[in-house]
RNA sequence: GCCGUCGUGGCUCAGCCCGGUAGAGCGGCUGGCUGUUAACCAGUCGGUCAAAGGUCCGAAUCCUUUCGACGGCGCCA
């Protein structure tokens, strides 16, 4: 008796031969003569039939609750009349844990699902995004490896804000005030001077009173650092890592994708080069809906969703103003107004990621500091970097959840991440 | 922070506009039946209508406040 996933039943590696499964009950049909259990792995589900003449098998399955967990023997065939075109022929039930009457039903709301979170996760779309999830993240990794960048791990505490600093969590660290991270940006830029190309995917925290559904308060980040690179290898670096994890996923993720009804020829479709338009001509062309719009003004939701749906795909926007970016932003030595800043845009979800020059030169960063009304003195070991063999460098940050919501087309980012934590959510 | 929508058995909802003894489906339980597809049929259990206050002879329904959830803006990835 071969112990196997449910997913090589599915695929019919095991027609005619008997197997045991382990898994939980998804669905029970109760009969006086026959019994239907469908079983649910971390692969897939499976029906299974009890008969009445195989008598202890039917007792144990008589007994059994939707979610129990159990080992089933029986023999595989292949039957159309079956979900999925296979069943097994139960000979053996045997339970493992019986459950309570499992609270998820058939009709159920966006909050109670939420709120049973800790269940709602074993739901078959749950799985399935978890698993694309999964499958992002180590294809990003890919990636950037395949690239000579080394994954390195930031802090969560950290001392000081890394930008303006309304929007940091604070929290008590033994007797002092700290912070929880909002970007591992300034940290990867510590490590360039040692690694050069560095990555990680990490947690970035933010205290945003944000009420939609793109925003979480923490949320993963990649992000990406590395020395003597310009704006278009950045913006090459970003296109190829999308490219390159949409095409992964395309290959890979083809069931996941068809069983959660998401479009996978969207993916197929991403290739570089992406659209690149500035900031001045974002302007230009949104100034024809929205007169009000000015050349200074940040572009908001509705305006890069008007242009993101103008071009249906991932595409640039890049130098923006430098009122409007973070003070470690570089400028153009003859525009000191703009800045060496790029945001890639996606359909419906708008900016998924932020990235540009960093000023690598210690007066300017002083100026655009106090300009801003920070303090050097805060930034000392943030100075030094360009006290002591400074470089050009760029670097970015891009959202897992706010990518994988595009991905899948999820209608809430919530759906991104297992343990979703928003402004009025952290339960489970 | 501002604005909007919602809150009725375990779950999903109707009832609210126009005040007059709280309804249905699902789930549970009991029984029946069926190669079923989140089955079907019959019966049954189950609700201080989010909370507090007010108006009224009478409030799930009208008014006020509070709480909670969701969404939009701003801000951001």
């Amino acid at each position: 008796m071969a112990l196997v996933k449910i997913r090589e039943i599915l695929d019919g590696n095991c027609n005619d031969k008997s197997v045991s499964v382990r898994g939980w009950v998804y669905r029970k049909r109760e009969g006086k003569e026959l019994i239907f259990l469908v079983i649910r792995d971390s692969t897939g589900v499976i029906q299974c039939t009890v008969k009445k003449a195989s008598e202890a098998a039917w007792a144990e399955a008589q007994k059994l609750t939707i979610e129990s967990s159990l080992v089933l023997d029986g023999l595989v065939k292949p039957d159309k009349r079956a979900p999925g075109g296979f069943e097994i022929a139960a000979e053996a039930v045997s339970i493992i844990g019986l459950a309570d009457v499992f609270p998820i039903a058939k009709d159920k709301s966006e909050e109670f699902i939420r709120d049973m979170r800790h269940l709602w996760l074993r739901s078959r779309k749950m799985n399935l995004v978890m698993k694309v999830r999964g499958n992002v993240m180590e294809y990003t990794r890919e990636y950037f490896k395949k690239q000579g960048y080394t994954e390195v791990s930031p802090p969560m505490f950290i001392s000081a804000a890394v930008e303006g600093g309304s929007t940091l969590f604070g929290l008590k660290y033994f007797d002092q005030d700290l912070y929880l991270t909002q970007s591992s940006q300034l940290y990867l830029e510590i490590l360039i001077y040692s690694l050069e190309q560095v990555f990680c995917i990490a947690p970035s925290f933010r205290a945003e009173k944000s009420r939609t559904i793109r925003h979480l308060t923490e949320y993963w980040h990649i992000e990406g650092e590395w020395p003597f690179a310009t704006m278009d290898d950045l913006m090459k670096f970003e296109e190829g890592l999308m490219e390159h994890v949409c095409k992964r996923v395309a290959e890979n993720c083809q069931k996941e994708f068809a069983e959660l009804g998401a479009d996978i020829n969207k993916l197929a479709a991403v290739k570089a080069p992406f659209p690149r338009i500035t900031y001045a001509e974002a302007i230009d062309r949104l100034k024809v809906k929205n007169p009000a719009l000015n050349w200074g003004d940040d572009l908001g939701y509705e305006d890069e969703k008007v242009l993101a749906e103008d071009f249906g795909k991932p595409f640039f926007v890049y130098d923006y103003p430098t009122a409007i970016k973070a003070f470690y932003c570089k400028t153009y030595s003859d525009r000191p107004e703009v800045a060496l800043s790029v945001d890639m845009m996606v359909p419906r979800i708008g900016e998924i990621s932020t990235g540009g020059q960093r000023e690598e030169d210690k007066e300017m960063l002083i100026k655009r500091m106090q300009a801003q009304g920070l303090k050097p003195e805060d930034y000392e070991w943030y100075l030094d970097l360009r006290r002591y063999g400074t470089v050009p460098h760029v670097g970015f940050g891009m959202g897992l959840e706010r990518l994988l919501t595009w991905m899948l087309d999820l209608e809430n980012i919530m759906d991104a991440i297992p343990f979703p934590r928003t402004t009025r959510r952290f339960y489970p």
